[in-house]
Formats: structure tokens, C-alpha cells, sequence
DNA sequence: TTGTAAGCGTTATCAC
DNA sequence: GTGATAACGCTTACAA
């Protein structure tokens, strides 16, 4: 059916090896011949096959990017980022779930059984404990993981500082005179790097202020999405004496937290003020406009995209870590 | 470096093709091959080579599915459905982006040059016009248009009814008593199915209550996006006399007006009722919550990833429709 | 039930 | 500069 390389040599009476050069931009090739052969292409609707390009030379053109959930709209706005980079470097990009499922990381850590479909992986998980030691970066295909500060230094990496951007949320909500501050976003059970380094940050915030930690007013969230900040805003402000600051990990529990607080009856930011981290989009048209840490997240995209493309043309690169700016925004959740 | 079939079948003492058996299930294979075999792929770590066997088969085991933008949430919605309803089916989704670009998209309906990479494609533009015209179904991979009502039979159209949609939403605003109702979401220049459906069911509503439109209170908007909806609502809010409602042609518009209205010195819904379409997750939690017309994303991944799994089975299928169910929702802010 | 060998459509290594 | 031809790793007739 569809023309293949044979054909259109038989056509334009060369061989196989002129059309291959033509196709593939060879220097070397006479005009006469390169008009011969670019005319039975047009005339045949030849298309090169990709995976029969791919068979010979070990490359598919293919990235892989793994996230929690697409529909997060930070990670939906780093694909968005990550698929343009990846098309100006002639890449696409297969974009693959976890959920929050420990073992489907660890599968598609492993190539989820289709490792040489994809030239390379970025792995930006939401919460990765250990899945990582089984992987031997010599053996996989390459790997930039995304997001977290610090973990596995056998491997590329593009960061955030969590420890600095919690702390500098906190900060501006105690320079804000606020001083009963709550968090929401520990993990319940795990102990990941991100949970645990906001947690540092904002206990570190406090410290420089004088004051302690109020465990009651230290929430835990299973997920970072609206739901989970709704429900640990509500609980948190049945506390007494009630907080007047929230820091939510994340800029979607900080949606959830402003809705909480106004269905308590309570105003943001007179009552309780409140900040995440993210900058999403959402964030700068709800009401009120919301306080958060912004994230580079263009300079993540192009940084891991150009990352990988190197390492996948080297694959023996020594592995680096690369730190994504941040940035407070101060908008009206925090007055 | 990495093993293969041929490596595993030597360790084995056995041939390719008894490997082979053993890799693909195939039921004949005596228990004692079977464990040799197994145990040799054990030892040498072997995985099969994705790319080999699609030369071989002719299928990748990859979807395309093409939107707009990613971080559209009505996108990465739908993009999370779809993933997860390609995965029960054992396919693995890539993603591109159209932009707003019409030679893109021609591009990618062509198959972006790489046809073979993928065994089919979802195709869900914001705004599609002639592009399909020179697609001919027979020679194209698999395709499945989403979202559009009507506009080319001879493609398999996972579709809403926006007529209707539309319809009902302004519907809902003249039950509540709104008579002064514009619209956001008129494509400038273009002649979009989407828009022109919507702005029919809205057109065909103020009939059926004996009103006119109003030319003046039908803003148009480029892309479907919270600055276009604030850009329009600002400026329809400056007419005399101002709209008593907006009915958006998406959810982020809608987010958009309502964060306009506010920042007019104006209440939603008392002043202004807003509705949307899409229901978004953002709209539920926002202040005041977001009414809507809700349409089933879930429906529209599972059917589209079946019919596309079946027509990629046998391309020889006749062109079908299906049209996804929706519901109006009436929350907060439309009273 | 298992082995042998012929492709799938490219690219790359030789010669010429 | 161009032409044969051998891989790439797999599936699948065809034989045995």
C-alpha cells in the first residue's frame, strides 16, 4: 500500500542507498540524480517509515514524560512547555500517568516494559520515595528526573529550591503580621522529599521569627488537589484559638482553602490569609487573587528538554543538577 | 548491549522462534521449553524491542491524540481520560499541540510526516474549517474527530450537541430572569463549527422568549482563555444598558467574566449571572461557583479510544457517530 | 511442538 | 557519487 524506499528507487531507476541519501539530506548527491529521485517521491507519496528508521538507528524521535495526573494544572502546564521544547529539538512526547500508584512508578521507571519505544524520560513524580535505587543509570534509558531538590545524585536533574520557597512564603505571611500559621500538605505516611523540604522551609521561616511549630495546625494532604485543602482548611479552622495564615503546598490547596474559608464564614485575606506554590494560572483570576511562589516553570521545560537531548546523544555525561529560579508573588489572599 | 531474542535463545538452547512463543504467550510450548526460556530471559535482564516487532506487525501500540493547548483544563481533562482509557486497552498516548495554527494542524492531520509512528489519532481542535477536506479517510491512519456536532461524515465523531448545549445554558438565564444576555465566544473572523453552533442555540433560546439579540452584547473572542473572558466581559460591561448575564462559550471564559465583573465594582450573580460550558474542575470551587453545562469527558475518551482501537482493527469500518451526553449544572453564579 | 529462514523498511558498510 | 548488501530485532510461513 503505502511506497516504501525500494519502490521509489525502482521508479527513478536509482538505488535504494541514492534515495536513503536524498531523503536524509546527504551532501553528496548529484542534482540530476536528486531531481529524479525527488520527482518519483512526489509521484509515489512516499512518507519514510519512522520505526523502520528507528530499527537501524536506535532513535525514535520519542520522549517519554511521566506525571502524577495530566489534569493537574501544574503539571499540564510544564507538558504544554516540555512538548514545545521537545518539538524544536525534532522530538514528540508520550505522556504517561502514575496516579499516585508507587509500583506503576516503579514500572515505567523501568521502561514500563517498552523501554526502547522512547529515546529518553523526564520524571517529574509528585512524591518519590526509594522507587529509584532499583534503577541503575547505566542501564536505563536516559533520565531527568524533575522537581525535587535533592534525592538521587547518580542522576540528571532539574530543581526546585523547595526549602528557600516555603521558607519565603512563610516569611511574607509573618512580615504580613500574621503569627498563628498553618500548613497544609505534609504527607500523611510517606516521607517524600517535597512534603518534607516545604515542611523544613516553613519550620525554619518560623524559627527565625521566634516562634514554634503548632502541630494542630499542620495538616496533612494525600493529594495536593482542591478537595484536600477544602477539607484540611475546614478542619484547621475549627482550631482554637484559629489560624489567621495558611501556607498550602501547593496553589490548587490553596483553592480549596479559600472556598473553605469563605464557606466558614471567614474572609481571605482580612480573617486568614493564605499563599501556595506554583503560580497557576487560576490563581491570578480567583477572588482573591492569589499570594503564591512562582516556578519557573519554562526554565524546567527547556532545561530538561535540552538535558535530555544531550544525554541521549552522550549518554556517558555525568550527571548534573540544574536549579530552577523562583519567585514571591504577593497578590490579595495575603492582603 | 541490551539483550535480544536471538541472545535469550542461545542461553536457552533453543530456537528464536520457541522465544518468541514464550514472549507473545503463544499456548504450544511445552513446560520444560517454557521454563528454559524463561529462565534465560530472567537472567539477562531480556526486554522485547517495541520497535522490532512493530516493523514487523505494522502496529505501534501508540495514539496520537492533538489539542490545542495541553493546559487548557478541558483538554488536560480529556487528555487524563483518554490516557487512562488508551492504557486499558494496552496503548500509550502521545500528545501535540496545534497551537492555533492551521498549517500545524494540517501538518498533523497528515500524520506531521510520521504517519507510521502511531497505529491512530484523536483529533480535538478548538476550531477546525476546511483543514479535513484533503484527508482521505482510506489512505489516512485511523482518525477519530472529537467535539464538533457536524462536519465531515466520512470521519468516525465522538460529538456534542452544542446546539443544544448552548441552548439550555441560555435557557437557564432567561429562567432566572435575565433579559439584557450577552455571549462571549464568537470566532472574529473564522467560521468555526464550535462557536457558530453555540451562538445558534443561544440565538434560537432568545426566540423561543421572544427576544432579539443584541448585536452589541455578542463579544467575540479569539482564543477561549480567563484573559479573553475578562477582556470581553470588561468591555460588554461598559455598554448602556449592561448585560444582566453572560453566557460563555467555555468554563475559563466564564472565569475570566466573573473575576471582571468584580473588579467593575459589580456582583455575581446578583448584578450579573454567569454561565459556562465544560465544567471544569475550577468552577466548583470558585466564589461564586461556576453554573455550567457539564459535558461527559469520561464518555467521550472511552468511546473515542474504542471506536479507535476497532477501527485501527479493521479500517474498513463505516464512518460513525456518537454523540456524548451533557447536563446543565446551576450553581452559584447564576443565583 | 520446534527449527529454519524470509522478510518488515531503513541506514550503513563496503566496494567500485 | 553510486550501487549491492548486510544488518537492526522481531514475527511467521513453511518444514521437520
Amino acid at each position: 500500500m503505502a511506497a516504501t524506499l525500494r519502490d521509489v528507487a525502482d521508479r527513478a531507476q536509482v538505488s535504494v542507498r541514492t534515495v536513503s541519501n536524498v531523503v536524509s539530506g546527504y551532501e553528496h548527491v548529484s542534482d540530476k540524480m536528486r531531481q529524479r529521485v525527488l520527482r518519483a517521491i512526489e509521484e509515489l507519496g512516499y512518507i519514510p517509515n519512522p520505526v523502520a528508521r528507528t530499527l537501524r538507528t536506535g532513535k525514535t524521535g520519542l520522549l517519554s514524560l511521566v506525571v502524577p495526573e495530566i489534569d493537574v494544572p501544574y503539571f499540564s502546564q510544564l507538558a504544554r512547555e516540555v512538548i514545545d521544547a521537545a518539538a524544536d529539538l525534532g522530538f514528540q512526547v508520550m505522556i504517561d500517568q502514575t496516579g499516585h500508584d508507587h509500583e506503576r512508578e516503579r514500572q515505567l521507571l523501568r521502561g514500563g516494559g517498552r523501554r526502547n519505544l522512547f529515546d529518553g524520560m523526564l520524571f517529574a513524580p509528585l512524591a518519590t520515595g526509594d522507587e529509584l535505587r532499583d534503577v541503575d543509570p547505566a542501564r536505563s534509558s536516559p533520565l531527568i528526573l524533575l522537581g525535587e531538590h535533592v534525592f538521587d545524585r547518580r542522576f540528571d536533574h532539574v530543581a526546585i529550591d523547595n526549602v528557600v520557597a516555603a521558607h519565603d512564603a512563610t516569611t511574607h505571611l509573618l512580615d504580613r503580621g500574621r503569627t498563628r500559621i498553618a500548613a497544609i500538605g505534609a504527607q500523611p505516611k510517606e516521607r517524600y522529599a517535597t512534603p518534607l523540604q516545604r515542611t523544613e522551609g516553613f519550620r525554619k521561616a518560623l524559627d527565625e521569627h521566634g516562634l514554634e511549630p503548632v502541630n494542630a495546625l499542620q495538616a496533612t494532604a494525600a493529594h495536593y488537589g482542591r478537595a484536600d485543602g477544602y477539607a484540611a482548611t475546614a478542619s484547621l479552622l475549627r482550631e482554637s484559638p484559629r489560624p489567621d495564615a495558611v501556607f498550602c503546598y501547593s496553589d490548587l490547596l490553596a483553592m480549596g482553602a479559600i472556598r473553605a474559608v469563605f464557606d466558614a464564614g471567614l474572609r481571605v485575606p482580612e480573617d486568614v490569609a493564605i499563599i501556595g506554590i506554583d503560580d497557576i494560572e487560576e490563581g491570578r483570576y480567583s477572588r482573591p487573587s492569589l499570594s503564591t511562589v512562582s516556578l519557573d516553570t519554562p526554565f524546567i521545560a527547556r532545561t530538561a528538554v535540552s538535558r535530555l537531548a544531550a544525554r541521549i546523544e552522550d549518554p556517558g555525561l555525568p550527571a548534573e543538577e540544574f536549579v530552577a529560579p523562583h519567585k514571591l508573588l504577593a497578590r490579595e489572599s495575603t492582603g
